[in-house]
DNA sequence: GCCGTTTTCGGCCCGACTGTTTTCAGTCG
């Protein structure tokens, strides 16, 4: 049966091929709609298709004709549909549309006109000066084309938030020092705090714009200026990073941040609304006719069209206007809320700081709990620990709590779940532990079944307390283990146990779309650093951004309590 | 292909920049 994420790529691939074909745009746009619902669904299109009593039509931007095709999704795990459009477009021709300058027209073109099926043929054709003959093509198009061919080749995939946040802070000091230089923002997706960022986008008034694109066009990292106008100037930087930096007037800065942090899909509501309204909205601000009504903040903005202020995470178009209708805007965690850490290790194994280095860092960062989690005997490259070793470390732990005060050190360990099953230490040593994360770390590319299995029977352990990186990805490195993260929930609410959301900027699952869905079920999430040194204490903040776009609040985020209070939550012993 | 107290047909978000064009199409965000 597909899950929600294969029936999205699938519609996906129908709105790359009928765009290929030069269907109606709209039609296309259908398509997309569809799948970015169907990705940011918190629960299974199979169990909605199954249940006589709901119908797929009450999902909006699927329609009858939409539901049919999900029911034959579900139902035989094919689409008629798409195998004629694959049949139609050969597959290595929609390579052609991601590169960069060629979108569906042009590339239809070259497939028809030349006969291109591949990009090897493609940057052929462009050596051999047979595209500029082209009508509607140039010299300057096969150059593009062939600068898209080599960016393709070279360039990595999306950056880490935490990669492009260092980089923002860069490029923010270098243009703030330009003179002239008033309101300055990064928007984009790096201010929704997505857990990868594409490019940057700065916005900046000023005095004098064109002296802040010379400004940024001497930034040590520019390598190339893509284009410049009077308002817009591009760069790519050494990394292959594209940073846009458009000059605005002050009164339009609001409307501006609001319309390049978009996203998309949260900017499209928002001008049918204004449209509803009898107003138009662009970056330049909120207008009646001509008459220009609002603009210079993003309040501004948003009261003109009768809105509350949407915090940057929650703008992606997947509820919050409706939270808005009803009045109940969650208000999103913040770092400070959060009183507590429940994953690190220390030098007892793969950590680089002592048991009491971490716990003075703790302090020092006004915690007032941590959990010692040190990796359990099975994992030997990081030295992980038998019982015998846990038990010692408890009791240094239970000697250092007898000398803190309004600070306590759980006794926790990371034990793996095997492969075959089951839990790295026995039960008689978890038992005596306040907070076991189980983790799997062995055996990742088992089958969906055996490795739900493994996760499920970890959380009917009594003694677990929470389950660490649910998922074991590693943004643009390794892909999710097959788990059915649907029965995982189930029986996480069953036995009352909590799922961690990794604060570590590679990792950052449970993903928002998945902390979403967990928050439906009611099952309290933990955000934990997994902190290997002092220093990684302070990657809390890139799992706070994570759960502001899952829609978190302080109460759906378990160490946002006391630990007394954390434990009454917990259906193990705890402690 | 979706959607609807102005509509079951006719809409569907908007502007900057580039290149190939003498008035605009394509791409991008």
């Amino acid at each position: 049966m597909p899950t929600n994420a294969e029936i999205a790529d699938i519609f996906d691939q129908v709105a790359d091929l009928l765009e290929f074909q030069n269907a109606n745009a709209f039609r296309v746009r259908a398509y997309r709609n569809a799948a970015r619902t169907i990705t940011n669904l918190t629960e299974p299109l199979a169990g909605i298709a199954a249940d006589a009593n709901r119908k797929l039509t009450d999902i909006d931007g699927i329609g009858a004709d939409l539901a049919t095709k999900i029911k034959q999704l579900v139902e035989t795990g094919s689409m008629p549909m798409l195998t004629e459009l694959q049949a139609q477009v050969p597959a290595s021709v929609l390579a052609l549309v991601r590169v960069a300058g060629l979108g569906p027209k042009k590339a239809a073109a070259l497939h028809k006109e030349l006969g291109i099926n591949s990009l090897d043929e493609l940057r052929q054709a462009c050596v051999d000066q047979k595209v500029r003959a082209l009508k509607g093509f140039g010299a300057k198009t096969e150059a593009t084309i062939l600068a898209g061919l080599d960016l393709a080749s070279t360039s990595q995939d999306r950056m880490l938030w935490a990669e492009a946040d260092e980089i923002v802070a860069a490029v923010r000091a270098y243009l703030a020092e330009c003179p002239g230089v008033e309101q300055l923002e990064a928007a984009g997706s790096y201010r929704r705090g997505k857990e990868t960022v594409g490019d940057l986008d700065f916005l900046v008034t000023a005095t004098d714009g064109n002296a802040v694109m010379d400004r940024l066009a001497s930034f040590g990292g520019v390598t190339q200026i893509i284009g410049r106008g009077d308002t817009k100037m591009s760069v790519r930087l050494r990394t292959g990073m594209q940073v846009d930096l458009r000059v605005v007037p002050a009164e339009s800065f609001g409307a501006a941040l609001q319309y390049f942090t978009g996203s998309k899909e949260h900017n499209v509501v928002l001008r049918g609304r204004a449209k509803d309204r009898g107003l138009k909205l662009n970056e330049y601000g909120v207008f009646r006719g001509d008459e220009f009504i609002a603009g210079r903040t993003e309040e501004e903005v948003y009261r003109a069209l009768e809105l509350p202020y949407f915090p940057p995470e929650m703008r992606e178009s997947r509820g919050e206007f409706d939270w808005a209708a009803q009045g109940e805007l969650p208000r999103l965690i913040e770092l400070g809320d959060l009183v507590g850490d429940l994953h690190m290790h220390t030098t007892e194994t793969d950590g680089k700081a002592s048991l009491e280095e971490m716990v003075a860092a703790a302090q020092a960062r006004g915690l007032r709990y941590i959990a010692i989690t040190d990796h359990s005997q099975r994992v030997s490259m990081a030295n992980g620990l038998n019982g015998e070793r846990a038990r010692r470390q408890w009791e240094q732990i239970d000697r250092l709590n007898a000398k803190l005060k309004d600070f306590r050190v759980l006794k926790g360990i990371e034990c793996d779940i095997l492969e075959k099953g089951g839990m790295d230490l026995p039960d008689d040593v978890l038992r005596e532990a306040d907070w076991v994360v189980a983790s799997v770390h062995y055996g990742q590319n088992q089958p969906r079944e055996q490795i739900t299995r493994r996760i499920i029977d970890a959380l009917r352990n009594p003694y677990v307390s929470a389950i660490a990186h649910p998922t074991g990805r590693l943004i643009n490195r390794r892909k999710a283990y097959e788990v059915d993260l649907d029965e995982v929930y189930a029986v996480a609410k069953a036995e009352r146990k909590f799922l961690e959301l990794n604060a570590n900027p590679w990792r950052l699952d449970l993903d928002d779309v998945a902390c979403a869905a967990a928050k439906r079920h009611g099952i309290p999430i933990v955000i934990s650093t997994d902190a290997h040194s002092v220093r990684d204490l302070d990657k809390m903040r890139y799992g706070v951004l994570q759960a502001r776009r899952a829609g978190l609040t302080k109460k759906d985020v378990a160490n946002t309590r006391p630990w007394d209070e954390l434990r009454t939550l917990l259906g193990s012993h705890g402690g």
